[in-house]
DNA sequence: ACTCTATGTTGACAGGCGAAACTTTAATTG
DNA sequence: CAATTAAAGTTTCGCCTGTCAACATAGAGT
């Protein structure tokens, strides 16, 4: 590779550098069979130097997995910050958002949603999961209160809001929502579907 | 174990006992991380054994996922074969029936839907994972026709219906339905904001 | 200046995948 | 019915991975 052989002895960054590296691999990948020795290889570091950063491979995995719901939580955000948007374009707009970042990031997106990350082990991960699923509540709350959505159980919509973004992003990423079995724009067309369900007066 | 050592040299129908071993294995783990020579062993057999069925590993998986789709096509199929049903009974019986499977066969219906079986490599697994769409496509022209379900683009509704029941099969396996972050019965729930987007009247 | 400690390195071990070479058994066939 | 052949299991091997332990180095702090 391209690594300088006169790197000095330490790295000066390498826990950084491992999980820019393990970022890298999962977005070249859809395979995501991610190793730690290659990732130790790709940043130029023997191949035991990671478990000074992190204890063992799950630690990494739960750290990347963090990240992303924090990318993800990001974009979801600016995708329906708009605040002229009604709650039904806010929704679609976040959802939209999410299919994209899964679809962009493939192996991350996997990973976030594996169980090899664990997400009861890992206080942070959790929070950060959960804000995602916070800016889904928020628009719903906010939707009811504006009477465009029904007012069904809140928990209910979340489910169903949830499930079926998630739903639609692995189908996806699986290469499974083939055009000739589900039509030409099958995710804005279902969460039409399902904003039929949300939504008030059709 | 209780394998007796006097076992003929030859196992008699090795790669039946692979695949039940195999399944039951997936059965008990919640995790499917599952390991070709752990099924040999259990199987009381040496570890180079199953390659005499398989091919590589690979395809042992292709099998049991397409087993499970056979499995899920089935259970589904009674769960919605009742006539006096309506289509929303019909669908919602139908995803109920998927998501319980899920529930009880997590390791089985993970393996299924993971990009590990790769459905594109093995045609008897495409169909079997085709027909159970077959069912979902069924019930929604059904619906369609006798005017229960709206005149939507049925491949939205598939997509829909399809992502949203995968979904929170998912959800429910990971254990991301916890009551206090989206209600008692989020399932139900969830299925039927989805019904009100298919069907019409209401 | 000298030590201490965080960070890297090398080497080792167990365990897994998969290939090759070998052995045993069952089936076919002259 | 005996002999050959092919199927099904076994052992051995090379290469990979995660993880640990022992050692090396350099930068920080007294």
């Amino acid at each position: 590779m391209s690594e300088l052989k006169d790197r000095p002895y330490h790295h000066g960054d390498l826990r950084r550098t491992l999980i820019d590296t393990a970022l890298a691999m999962l977005a070249a990948d859809q395979n995501w069979t991610f190793t730690l020795r290659e990732v130790a290889r790709r940043a130029g570091v023997s191949h035991a130097a990671p478990y000074k950063h992190f204890r063992d491979r799950d630690v990494l995995l739960c750290e990347l997995a963090r990240i992303g719901f924090a990318r993800l939580a990001q974009v979801m955000t600016t995708a329906t910050s708009s605040p002229e948007f009604s709650p039904r374009r806010k929704f679609l707009e976040g959802a939209q958002a999410c299919i994209d970042f899964a679809l962009r990031n493939p192996g991350l997106y996997r990973l976030m949603f594996s169980s090899d990350a664990d997400k009861t082990a890992d206080p942070a991960l959790h929070a950060a999961a959960m804000s995602a699923f916070g800016l889904l509540l928020g628009v719903l709350e906010d939707g009811q209160k504006t009477g465009c959505f029904r007012p069904a159980p809140i928990g209910a919509q979340a489910a169903a809001g949830w499930a079926q973004v998630h739903g639609l992003a692995l189908l996806a990423l699986n290469g499974q929502l083939l055009e000739e079995k589900v039509g030409a724009e099958p995710v804005r067309g279902a969460l039409d579907v399902l904003l039929d369900g949300l939504c008030l007066g059709n």
